[in-house]
RNA sequence: GCCUGGGUAGCUCAGUCGGUAGAGCAGCGCAUUCGUAAUGCGCAGGUCAGGAGUUCGAAUCUCCUCCCAGGCUCCA
């Protein structure tokens, strides 16, 4: 007999060569019938694994995040199985699990490409095999019995023998360690697969298929591009429901679609792809959001400072932007004397320029300069994106100089000041990101990546977030500090980001005057809270679905006379708002109200105003409120004056926190 | 940049076999005067992304270019 203990900390007696499945039987017979695999001293196992004494052992079922994982792979299995029975002859080549769903790549014969309509007919395969209540069943192999047996699949055979040669992490994983392991649930259909896998694809059924990408084998553009289908899979029906569901919230939420219809921006094709144009009711919401954050940086202590779009190419090869970025640089400008000439894809040489145009004492320190920065950026034409990913935009972007005494305090000031200004904007679910040294791409020495990396851990951690770590996600010339920020369906964007550069300084060799009468080199911190004010208002707007706090609103309040021989109010009490400074407009009553009414709620204005008879008599108005129910009838003028001042003052967004 | 799929009126879309363009919304005009999500009638609106080719004839077939979408790669 063995001992087995279970997650609650209880023991089992059972007899030896007891599996995984027995002791799932053994707690209780639902349990048996939703386990999907085991966790055998902390290792996810088949539920066909013997257990030994003493074996730590617990069940995973599927509605949990193991569950989901082991779903989903054995899903990309049945995609894999289809695909073969559809097109004998293809490759296959990997399909892990991912976020959401899984997905597997694949060659077919005669270069042939997967269409929209192959999904509908791969899925009804899949159908098919889940209903053929096919086991997964595991096998071992030597490395050299693994190359004959997927001797027909030259992706197979890749990854097998990379093992063989020392193998990266990733086939090991794949493959099992030195063992070749399999999963084969009928002869028809093998997979190198470490596992583990569902006992059987009965168990799998709510999923669906997604789309077809091209992607490269291994990530790598120089090598071959296969044909990756993306799915998704979940554990029931209604987990299934609702993962379309969110994905169509999203789309709702689309600020490209959005932008069309609110008339915020565009994309003329005559500018280029990533090349934006801001509309009049776009750019009210800019000005918005430029002229609070401008605020924001001369309370705190930032000086303004601006810069031209273009400069020689010394600029950028004493930066070394040149030697890393030339690639996502606009080609250069050659001008009659010989000179080159480029659009900046970054403002902070400018910014140490001016720190440099005259001798600095540390008495000026530390010295903090803010630009709204326009860069240009030849962004790869497949990657440009709406407003998140562009060739033009304006960074928020302020460079900060220092004393290595001042660097901690002031990144620790400055973390604050960043979740300030980002929670002002309605966003406060946030985690941080470390990103460390990149493992090519980076200048100075080991000591000052050291320091800096450590510096920005301790004011990491000051924080009181949860902090990530990216392993080389950092910058070439020093390391950063990245704001993440979870919005209104749960989606995270990177937003602010704080890098701490020791590189810069030297390549321009920065220098202030200290107490001791030496020269000193600054440090440079450099920050961007919004990245791009037009990636921030992209967030925002998916963020808000389109309904913008009142203070950011491109219009405020609309004004709707009941008859026109109300519109003299209208005009009347929109000028009252008006010299309030709030952004109104009245819609004159040539058209039934019902009709003015639905307009205004379609263009998301947070106050519609309706004026009658009564109103008239009594300087009063009715409220229509974005997101309320029911209007608010007779509330005096003034009333709504002073609510509404005090609401644009606060920031707040009522209808948020109404639960609307 | 690569793969796949797209581009028809300001927007959303229809357009049969290759026979020369259509709806709804928006816009404009007239009528309507109305208390909270669509008043009626009329008018106007198009180099079918652009160019070349095949054809008696091209929105439709072929090629090239531009732009968009979803991925991959990249993202200072």
């Amino acid at each position: 007999m063995i001992d087995v203990t279970l997650p609650d900390g209880s023991t089992r007696t059972l007899e030896e060569g007891t599996r995984a499945l027995d002791v799932a039987r053994s707690i209780g017979a639902r349990l048996a019938k939703d386990a999907l695999v085991a966790s055998i001293n902390g290792v996810l196992t088949d539920l066909s694994h013997p257990v030994a004494d003493g074996d730590v052992v617990s069940i995973v079922t599927p509605a949990s995040d193991a569950g989901r994982d082991v779903l989903r792979h054995s899903t990309a299995h049945v995609l894999a199985q289809a695909v073969l029975r559809l097109w004998p002859g293809a490759h296959y080549a990997i399909g892990p699990a991912i976020r959401d769903g899984f997905y597997y790549d694949f060659s077919l014969p005669n270069s042939a490409h997967f269409s929209d309509d192959d999904l509908v007919r791969i899925e009804t395969v899949m159908r098919q095999i889940v209903a053929e209540d096919q086991p997964f069943l595991r096998s071992e192999y030597s490395i050299e019995e693994g190359l004959e047996l997927f001797k027909d699949q030259p992706f197979k055979v890749e990854i097998i023998a990379g093992v063989r040669e020392g193998g990266s992490p990733e086939d090991v994983t794949e493959v099992g360690g030195s063992v070749v392991s399999t999963y084969s649930n009928t002869p028809e259909f093998q997979d190198l697969c470490r596992g583990p896998h569902v006992p059987s694809t009965k168990r799998l059924g709510h999923f669906k298929l997604m789309r077809v990408a091209g992607a490269y084998w291994r990530g790598d553009e120089k090598r071959p591009q296969l044909q990756r289908i993306y799915g998704t899979a979940w554990e029931s029906s209604e987990a299934l429901a609702a993962h379309l569901a969110q994905l169509e919230e999203a789309e709702r939420r689309d600020h490209r679609r959005l932008g069309q219809e609110m008339d915020l921006f565009s994309f003329p094709s005559q500018l280029g792809p990533g090349l934006a144009v801001f509309h009049p009711r776009g750019g009210t919401v800019r000005r918005v959001m430029e002229e609070y954050s401008r605020a924001r940086h001369v309370a705190g202590g930032y000086e303004f400072v601006n810069t031209p779009h273009i400069t020689k190419a010394e600029l950028f090869e004493t930066s070394g932007h040149l030697d890393w970025y030339a690639e996502s640089m606009y080609p250069p400008m050659d001008l009659d004397d010989g000179q080159q000439y480029y659009l900046k894809p970054m403002n902070c040489p400018f910014h140490v320029l001016i720190f440099n145009a005259r001798q600095r004492s540390y008495r000026e320190l530390p010295l903090r300069m803010f630009e709204f920065g326009s860069v240009y950026r030849y962004e790869k034409s497949g990657a440009v994106h709406g407003l998140t990913r562009v060739r033009g935009m304006t960074q928020d972007d302020a460079h900060i100089f220092c004393t290595r005494e001042q660097m901690a305090q002031e990144l620790s000031d400055l973390l604050s000041f960043v979740l300030a200004l980002l929670r002002d904007f309605g966003l406060n679910d946030f985690y941080l990101e470390l990103s460390t040294r990149p493992e090519v791409k980076s200048v100075g020495s080991d000591e000052e990546w050291d320091e800096a990396e450590a510096t920005l851990a301790q004011v990491a951690r000051g924080a009181n977030l949860e902090l990530v770590l990216d392993e080389g996600g950092g910058a070439f010339y020093g390391p950063k500090i990245s704001v993440q920020a979870r919005d209104a369906i749960g989606r995270t964007h990177q937003l602010s980001t704080i890098q701490l550069d020791f590189q810069t300084p030297q390549r321009f060799q920065a220098s202030y005057v200290a107490a001791d009468n030496a020269r000193h080199r600054p440090i440079m911190i450099h920050r961007a809270l919004f990245g791009s004010v037009e990636r921030f208002m992209a967030i925002l707007i998916e963020h808000y679905a389109g309904n913008m706090p009142t203070w950011m609103s491109p219009e405020q309040v609309k004004v709707l006379g009941v008859r026109d021989d109300h519109d003299d109010f209208a005009q009347d009490v929109a000028t009252r708002l008006r010299l309030d400074g709030v952004r109104v407009s009245v819609d004159p009553a040539n058209e039934p109200l019902g009709a003015r009414v639905r307009r205004a709620k379609k263009e998301k204005v947070p106050y519609i105003l309706v004026v009658g008879g009564d109103d008239l008599v009594a300087d009063t108005v009715g409220i229509n409120a974005r997101g309320a129910n029911d209007p608010e009838r007779g509330v005096s003028v003034d009333e709504f004056r002073a609510r509404l001042r005090q609401e644009i003052a606060e920031h707040g967004s009522p209808e948020l926190t109404r639960g609307a």
